[in-house]
DNA sequence: ATTTTCAAT
């Protein structure tokens, strides 16, 4: 219980301004980022039109992964009963490593109910092409997840939604778009192998 | 060009 009323004190606190850019920025070298955050919303649906909400967010802790956390959280009921239908949406600031790819699929696969959603702020653990992050993400795919790199929208819904910011309006680090697209572009190459071969192969087809 | 990563001290 006294677990329980931890996870919710954590809910109902909003980021501090500084934590989410830190945390969130996209660049390409995210030196000690040492944390990660995994802010969510989680829509049910009681009733034929109706639905509610619960938001919040939640960090790393003890040496599990905020995604572990996460599902704990849904297991232990805190956000979650049987025979509803719901959808949850989350804004890592990593993606998930494999084995948080497996145990997600793993509990999706046992609850069709849930439909998930997730963005992602920056790559973890993704830049070799055989890597088991990028499989991770690849299993996650099939197990119906959809998985985004947050761009300029995510952020600023993600400030107005979980940050503390006073009305003060999010604004853009350095390079946060370009960021974004490259980003995108790879999350896009790792979801879909095969895509560049092709375009090689034609390439190579029309002698250029 | 190169740098980092849900730490470990």
């Amino acid at each position: 219980l006294d677990t329980m009323k931890t996870y919710f004190l954590c809910l109902s606190v909003l980021l501090a301004q500084k934590k989410f850019i830190y945390h969130y920025k996209n660049m390409r070298w995210a030196k000690g980022r040492h944390e990660t955050y995994l802010c969510f919303v989680v829509k049910r649906r009681v009733g034929p039109n109706s639905l509610s909400f619960d938001f919040g967010h939640l960090r790393n802790r003890s040496g599990c992964h905020v995604e572990l956390l996460f599902l704990r959280l849904l297991e232990a009921g805190a956000l979650y009963s049987v025979g509803l239908c719901y959808s949850v949406t989350w804004f890592c600031s990593w993606s998930p490593c494999s084995d948080c790819s497996y145990r997600l699929a793993q509990f999706l696969s046992q609850t069709p109910n849930l439909r998930l959603r997730i963005y992602v702020s920056r790559l973890y653990f993704c830049d070799p092409e055989d890597s088991s992050a990028r499989e991770g993400l690849r299993m996650l795919q099939r197990a119906g997840v959809q998985i985004t790199v947050m761009n300029y929208e995510d952020y600023f819904y993600c400030w107005q939604t979980f940050v503390a910011c006073r009305q003060r309006v999010f604004k853009a680090w350095d390079g946060l778009h370009q960021n974004s697209v490259q980003l995108a572009r790879k999350l896009n190459d790792i979801l879909q192998p095969g895509e560049a071969e092709d375009w090689g192969d034609a390439f190579e087809l029309l002698g250029l």
